[in-house]
DNA sequence: TCTGGGGTCCTAGGACCC
DNA sequence: TCTGGGGTCCTAGGACCC
């Protein structure tokens, strides 16, 4: 017999970039190891080693330079590639285990559980664990309750508490949620920051009200939530009393906004380097819009110079253009593009960021059936073609139009890479 | 010298209409 | 000598997530 109640589970990667990192080279393990965001900013990902240290998550790393060579951390910049390879991986283990799977983010995924019959949640979430572990070289923490917000919650005593072994659960052997006050032991060690769907402005309205853990937050009137935390915070709090409101949504639904961004290595003042520069991220946009069946009729573009330098002039700009048919040609959202940059740019700035958006966004057989489509349409769709099967076979950039830029002086820092990524990659194979 | 990038959903308020 | 009321649609911005 099938249990009736929904039941989940969280399977979250333990400092998935950093364990990665360490699945490539296993003699990091043990040691403190970071890896930063895009452009060397921030730190993104840090090991066990380096959380004892006192660094936080999103510090600068100007800021902690200092602590992390007294510890001779390891440093790293980002590899998504890599990342996105181990993601897979784990990915396939937990197919081996359940059907029901909901992808929540690189390092993170749902699975469904109530059509599975278990009759023991620990020990399912053990061999899961174990399997993952040997078949990819990744530690996770699994939680399992009777709502996500509740699964996250057990995934996260999973990880902090090291007598439970990475697995918490809230649900009992006979697949009924546990004891109210078993939950509540957790709930009441539990800052209300760390509630899935608690951020930071919420965190500071309910520490006025003198909330500050999640057993409090669960005992708040749901007038009192809905009024300040509207109807998202309602259901977060109906989950943590065990109402499960968030579905598991199992199937990959096509992106409705699509977004590239990049902080500069760089401040860029020159107008050409600006409009090579979103050439390209307009490039790479398109491509993700082709790559899942869409088109879109909006495109917006901003600029803007550092929000951090003191005493620097600072400015901020965008704009966008709606197209009277949707398209998924970059040709067409690039001469759109370099318009809208035409006219937000100004002279005389030290710009540190710019961006490409496209939005509204529909299928690709969408709408009409408009048989008399432009001429030159048919010729542009082919190059677009070609040179997406082209980049995915030989890899990125292989080729790319011209106005992207041959130099990319705007490009941002990679100072941290190993040199041998795609060895890398190959190596694990 | 130095601070990421890519998403989703919700709401308030303006524009417009009768 | 003083400015209706109610509906809908759209958008910008703010909250959240990783």
């Amino acid at each position: 017999m099938s249990s009736t109640i929904p039941i989940f589970a969280l399977v979250d990667c333990n400092n998935f970039y950093v364990s990665c990192e360490r699945v490539v080279d296993p003699s990091l393990e043990g040691k403190p190891v970071v890896v930063l965001s895009n452009n060397d900013g921030i730190v993104v990902a840090r090991s066990n080693e380096v959380k004892a240290l006192g660094v936080p998550m999103g510090a600068p790393l100007f800021k902690v330079k200092d602590i992390l060579q007294k510890a001779k951390a390891k440093v790293f910049s980002s590899n998504f590639r890599l990342y996105g390879e181990m993601s897979s991986r784990v990915l396939n283990v937990l197919k081996d285990f359940c059907a029901d799977i909901q992808v929540y983010s690189i390092d993170e995924a749902f699975l469904y559980l109530s059509n599975l019959d278990l009759k023991d949640f620990v020990s399912f979430g053990s061999d899961l664990r174990s399997a993952i572990k040997t078949r990819t070289g990744i530690p996770v923490s699994v939680g399992i309750a009777g709502t996500k917000t509740l699964a996250k919650v057990a995934s996260e005593f999973g990880k902090k508490k090291p007598d439970l072994n990475g697995v918490l659960s809230f649900v009992t052997s006979e697949g009924c949620a546990e004891e109210e006050n078993f939950i509540n032991e957790y709930l009441s060690q539990l800052p209300v920051g760390d509630i899935w769907g608690v951020g930071r402005q919420y965190t500071k309205m309910l520490d006025s009200y003198g909330i500050s853990t999640a057993l409090e937050f669960k005992q708040l009137p749901e007038s009192f939530i809905k009024k300040s935390m509207t109807v998202g915070g309602l259901r977060t709090l109906m989950e943590l009393r065990g109402v499960s409101c968030i579905p598991l949504e199992n199937e990959e639904k096509p992106r409705k906004g699509i977004l590239c961004s990049r902080s500069f290595g760089k401040p860029v003042t020159d107008v050409t380097l600006l409009r090579e520069a979103v050439s390209t991220f307009t490039s790479n946009v398109c491509e993700k819009l082709r790559s899942q069946g869409s088109k879109a009729y909006r495109i917006d573009v901003f600029i803007r110079t550092s929000v951090f330098r003191e005493g620097d002039k600072k400015f901020k700009n965008s704009g966008f253009l709606k197209l009277s048919e949707a398209s998924d040609s970059t040709v067409d959202f690039i001469k759109a593009a370099h318009l809208i940059l035409s006219k937000i740019y100004k002279k005389g700035y030290d710009y540190k960021k710019v961006g490409v958006y496209l939005s509204e966004i529909v299928p690709k057989n969408f709408g009409q059936l408009n048989l008399f489509q432009p001429k030159g349409h048919d010729k542009f769709r082919k190059i677009d073609e070609l040179k997406d099967s082209l980049n995915s076979k030989m890899g990125k950039d292989t080729i790319f139009y011209a106005s992207c830029g041959v130099e990319k002086a705007w490009r941002g820092n990679k100072h941290y890479s190993h040199d041998n990524n795609l060895l890398d990659l190959r190596m694990l194979n």
